[in-house]
DNA sequence: GAGATTATGTCAGCAGCTGACATTTGACAA
DNA sequence: TTGTCAAATGTCAGCTGCTGACATAATCTC
């Protein structure tokens, strides 16, 4: 309801001039953004003060971001993005929780590349702490994550060919792996000098943990 | 950070006039807020419209309520301190799920009752699905059902004299019961005409189904 | 009934956000 | 090149949420 973009998304490597523009200033905006909030906090910040930086006017961050908050959770649209297209090219020969840790740490890379288009990776784990401790970006995230969690649910029964209603072993499965993300991005976000690297080795280690209890034939034998 | 209420919480039942007073004017502004918002939408209902319903200034509405969100979830924190007392005096003696299971079951009377003390529990139920279609109030309750399930996984936790950090079981538990107790109630939201006792029933039926997962033996024979 | 607390009202003001309209800037064809 | 069109931006006026400061009125205590 007020998490649309007010513009269109422009394609990420568009072709006119005017495209190109766009991005960059949409880059600049959030990269001013997480920048001031990184130092000042989210709520200390005024949207005057992010416009000012990029020298836009206020209006036109409204136009690129429906809200403050916006702002502050751009990048996670783009790692969405990029997970959900990466789960989706998985075989169909994978087992779910195989093909779900797969789509993990292949697209790390990938997203860690195209959040580093944006800002420095260092910028973007302060700023993941900034989120955690502050209400209102916190209860977004959590929000969000929940219906990316809907759509990743449905993506593996779809695979799997299973009715997302009835049977709830996606749901299940779903949310004990979006759980060890979590947990496993949680402990990054906190060690400063940690690389990328460590992260996927700790997603990797909490989810061979979990494994066993997750494991099981779902497909029926004649499908 | 944003949720504290502006004044301390006067002691429900309490003595003098003032006090009494002053817990009448908090559930006068839940009730006209709750109204308001299930006719109007949440976002399509200013402060000045409830304030004014309660004839009171709208200094006065901030000073209950930290924001126009805390009025819409108002009911929630009531529901949460009872159970959470609720949950504290289970026997040691049952399971951690049999403990989760009674605390639902023997509070869902009493929490009632204190609902219908405030609003008719129709209100209640048109304002959950209010609370469902409205992003910024799903968030915002996410994220305190989210603190919620941390402090029920302390007490499971600390009953059962377990490292919370540790033993990641009772955070399993909490969040598995916690999912039946939303799916329970999401659907007791959604049809219309349900009664109360059709909420226990569903809830009761949800967690039978997740019983076997979840049973086992906790303690170290020992203690 | 006097004096101390506490709740309320009033007012001024900032910040987030929006609609409306004018202006500029890039796209594209003649 | 130039003219035309569409899209991006700026400006401005205005609403709503929310807060601090101070004055007033209601309760409580003795």
């Amino acid at each position: 309801m007020t998490d649309t973009v007010a513009t269109a998304q422009p394609a990420p490597g568009a072709s006119g001039l005017r495209a190109r523009k766009k991005q960059r200033t949409r880059d600049a905006l959030t990269r001013a953004a997480m920048e001031l909030f990184t130092t000042q906090g989210f709520e200390h910040t005024t949207v005057d003060e992010i416009a000012d930086a990029v020298e836009v006017s206020q209006r036109t961050f409204f136009r690129y971001f429906s809200n403050k908050e916006q702002a502050a959770l751009a990048l996670e649209d783009l790692i969405e993005e990029r997970f959900m297209a990466s789960l989706r090219e998985r075989p169909a020969t994978e087992t779910p929780l195989e093909a779900l840790r797969q789509a993990v740490l292949g697209t790390w890379d990938d997203i860690s590349a195209a959040i580093h288009e944006v800002v420095p990776i260092e910028l973007y784990m302060r700023m993941y702490q900034v989120i955690e401790s502050t209400p209102a970006l916190l209860s977004t995230r959590m929000r969000r994550q929940s219906e990316m969690e809907q759509r990743i649910t449905a993506e593996i029964a779809r695979r799997e060919g299973l009715d997302p209603v009835t049977d709830l072993r996606p749901r299940v499965l779903v949310a004990a792996v979006g759980g060890v993300i979590q947990a496993a991005s949680g402990h990054w976000g906190q060690c400063e000098d940690d690389s990328v690297e460590q992260m996927r080795r700790s997603f990797d280690e909490h989810l061979t943990t979990l494994t066993p209890a997750l494991t099981g034939q779902w497909r029926t034998p004649g499908a």
